[in-house]
DNA sequence: TGACAATATGTCAGATATGACATATTGTCA
DNA sequence: TGACAATATGTCATATCTGACATATTGTCA
């Protein structure tokens, strides 16, 4: 992760750690957030395909457009969880998550 | 998913929606739980190959050893997000994350 | 350009997950 | 068997996530 990518990140709203974490190891959190955004991407790719708006998206998952647009872009507040579970909902089995991950 | 099956989950504590749905659809419930189930022992797993104890690995994840065994045994209390998260604490990436899931 | 649809961002009350603790159960071995 | 280590289960205050709403920004097309 360089710095660019860091600024990205935090721009994003997330905090990277201290200075000398983020110079140091921890590829755990860079990992993370990268599998994170494959799950964003994923969803985003599904529902683009499937020719929906993020409103119309978010009624079938019984949540809110602004929550949609928050999955896609790989909002800080957004869980692993609900992203896995909104790809479910939308079609997705265990196979092609995995394979967005990877 | 059997008879049986929805037992053992709903004896974990697992709310398997209604009889209705139960007995319909709801391959998207299953593949939740499933994925779930596949973290949790990947967790397992590597942990025993450690050769650390629950109350071991608690310390590394700054968790505690209650949490640990509800990670293992797949407890509806316990997130994908937290099972991800200790799987790369303990060194995983995000391609045996997939691999553990598919 | 303006007008309208789609997406993005900020905020917050209520919902859910978390670490921690107590305690119960199970496993192991002398 | 008993004693001790490891794992499991129940509970709770606090932390984090969630849907919802308001509003801002961006995209599109006549």
């Amino acid at each position: 992760m360089d710095k660019r990518k860091k600024k990205d990140l935090e721009s994003k709203g997330y905090k990277v750690g201290s200075v000398e974490e983020f110079l140091g190891l921890s590829t755990e959190e860079s990992e993370y957030i990268n599998l994170k955004l494959a799950l964003s991407e994923a969803l985003a790719k599904r529902r683009k395909k499937s020719n929906l708006t993020q409103a119309q998206l978010a009624k079938m998952l019984k949540s809110s457009q602004s929550r949609v647009a928050k999955m896609e872009k790989g909002d800080p507040t957004v869980s692993v969880d609900l992203l896995v579970k909104s790809l479910l909902a939308m079609g997705a089995n265990k196979k092609s998550i995995a394979k967005a991950i990877i």
